[in-house]
DNA sequence: CTGTTAGCGCATTCAA
DNA sequence: TTGAATGCGCTAACAG
């Protein structure tokens, strides 16, 4: 059967068809098809031409029985933050389009402590050629040792210790150390900050930060001041209840993360404070909640749908040549809003 | 090569592997593995046995090349609703995955009139057996007759017209007047409604039942309470502007979607008006938001995880066999909360 | 610079 | 109820 009868059954041309109508072997065609290098200029524009005519797709399947590789990347992630999720995903599956990569979606539910032997299937059964990993997931020891066993690349996304591994950062210290900067600059000196779950790098280096912005402008540190959240709007709102039922209460309240922050500003509603005037509120992450909520929250932003495709393109860097693969610095940005101004004393 | 050799070299068993291990042929192990019938209850376990201590996962790719099927869903999507989709997306994966099927996501940019080319071509490399499409691209005649040319199965998430097609619809007329007979049995009579856009089939039947609910109420249609939104915050607030600069301005307000409900409570924040006291408001969809906001809104709550894992099943039913595949009707569930109130008549 | 050949791992005839 | 042989469409050595 010629490649013409085929294509009038409907049926699809294959690299064969390709080859034929160009006049080249299958092998040319296969050159041009992974920009390859020895093939002449004529010959390949030939094949283009051949493969635009014949509206050829190569066969994803046969191509990775053969070339023994899935061209698989699987993304893995357990944030809880549907927002932040999303974004990544939408900079994963751009860096994954562009190499021709498919992408495998794999959840692991936070509250699982055996989430492994399942995500291990997963990885396994898809074949896959690297792995995503997006916090706290990409610092749990146990999967990065599984996927050190299996020799499978991965990058990190905002790992809590970067040395020797891929992916991307943000200097979120550095981020909160500017937000504080502007607090204290309003005037404000009992500053409240609302922790992040342990586990969580982000959590860390938030109140490091905190702690930092403090140090630099010679306001004592207070551990009244700070309380434990669970980067949840409830633990938000204990939070605030907290903070705000101290004998001597912040004018100012630095939420870890724009939920928590949210919270705050439920409590200072529930109480009648007027925030910013009678309380400067901030979070951190700039999701679409900040710019939805009333006032409107002074936070931080990340890049976060770069985050997930740098990340992703350093991963496919990792795959083809395993020594590359660097750990990429992203850039914050604070979002001045409605939520924070000056300090009045209280009168 | 033995089976035992390739283990000990980290290769992975193949189907012949499994086949010697448990002394049948490849054919036989092929069946256990796809449930065909025609095998001898001892001979299923000797294999499953084998499958067992070999860890032999099935090599997706040579399945798919020899059975002229890809195993893969696409979910098309342009609803610019991170969190409906995100849902949405953990129901269609949760389908996929008890069925082994892949997913191919095909972000759509909802402002791009020219994206049926991209679209179709993602669509013809993923060899996709089916799709699930997201409102409102879900009733785009265009990506319709694109896929019924090629014969590719298709669910539909709330489409406007269900008639003849399967997958999930949700009676949202029938939701908005119980949420409008809450906002009437409260007392209010001059309700506004902030509308979505007209491309959505959800503007149309909330509208809908916006009438409704009043008809049957006996209060009469004022076209000056009914302004149009884009389903966004900003028009949102717009909308709330309108409807509150009114000589006569309404005493709660009907959002579309929650989105532009948080608008409307901007607007009353900006305004020194208190809600519920001065003025009710609800939305609809039960987004996170709608709790993380204050005071906390009322709105409709549809399953859109369970939509998305129904309409998938219903495409992989109607994949097994084109006679099949149902158009569901979902629950939806009215969230009272605090944004709604009794009217208070201005004095 | 280009072509030939031999599998990749599985499903699927058809025969036993 | 089971098995042997053929090919899905492509990549990858190796030859020219």
């Amino acid at each position: 059967m010629t490649a013409k009868m085929r294509e009038a059954n409907g049926a699809r041309a294959r690299i064969e068809d390709v080859a034929e109508a160009a006049g080249v072997s299958i092998k040319t065609v296969s050159r041009v098809l992974n920009h390859e290098p020895n093939v002449r200029d004529e010959t390949r524009q030939r094949v283009e031409q051949a493969v635009a005519e014949l509206q050829y797709k190569p066969n994803l399947s046969a191509r990775s029985l053969a070339g023994q590789r899935a061209y698989v990347i699987v993304l893995v992630y357990d944030n809880p933050s549907r927002n932040y999720l999303t974004e990544i995903q939408g900079g994963v599956l751009e860096a994954c389009r562009a190499r021709h990569f498919s992408l495998v979606l794999a959840p692991v539910d936070p509250d699982d402590r055996n989430y492994l032997p399942e995500l291990v299937d997963l990885i396994d059964h898809s074949r896959a050629d690297g792995v995503v990993l997006v916090p706290p997931l990409t610092d749990d020891a146990r999967l990065l040792d599984a996927l050190q066993e299996r020799r499978l690349p991965f990058a990190s996304i905002s790992p809590r210790t970067p040395e020797g591994r891929f992916g991307v950062t943000l200097d979120e210290r550095g981020a909160v150390r500017e937000l504080m900067a502007h607090l204290i600059q309003l005037g404000h000196r009992r500053i409240g900050h609302i922790k992040g779950p342990p586990q969580h790098g982000a959590a860390t280096w938030r109140h490091s930060g905190y702690r930092e912005a403090l140090k630099l402008a010679d306001i004592p540190y207070d551990a009244a001041l700070v309380v434990k959240g669970e980067f949840t709007f409830e633990s938000g709102v204990e939070g605030a209840r907290r903070l705000l039922d101290l004998p001597d209460p912040p004018t100012a309240i630095f939420a870890a993360n724009d939920d928590m922050a949210a919270g705050v500003l439920r409590v200072a509603g529930e109480r009648g404070l007027s925030v910013p005037r009678d309380l400067s509120v901030c979070g951190f992450d700039d999701t679409p909640l900040s710019r939805q909520i009333f006032p409107s929250l002074t936070t931080v932003r990340q890049p976060t749908n770069d985050m997930g495709r740098v990340a992703t393109e350093e991963l496919l860097k990792a795959i083809r040549d395993p020594e590359s693969g660097d750990m990429v610095k992203m850039d914050y940005a604070l979002q001045l809003r409605e939520s924070t101004g000056p300090h009045r004393s209280r009168s």
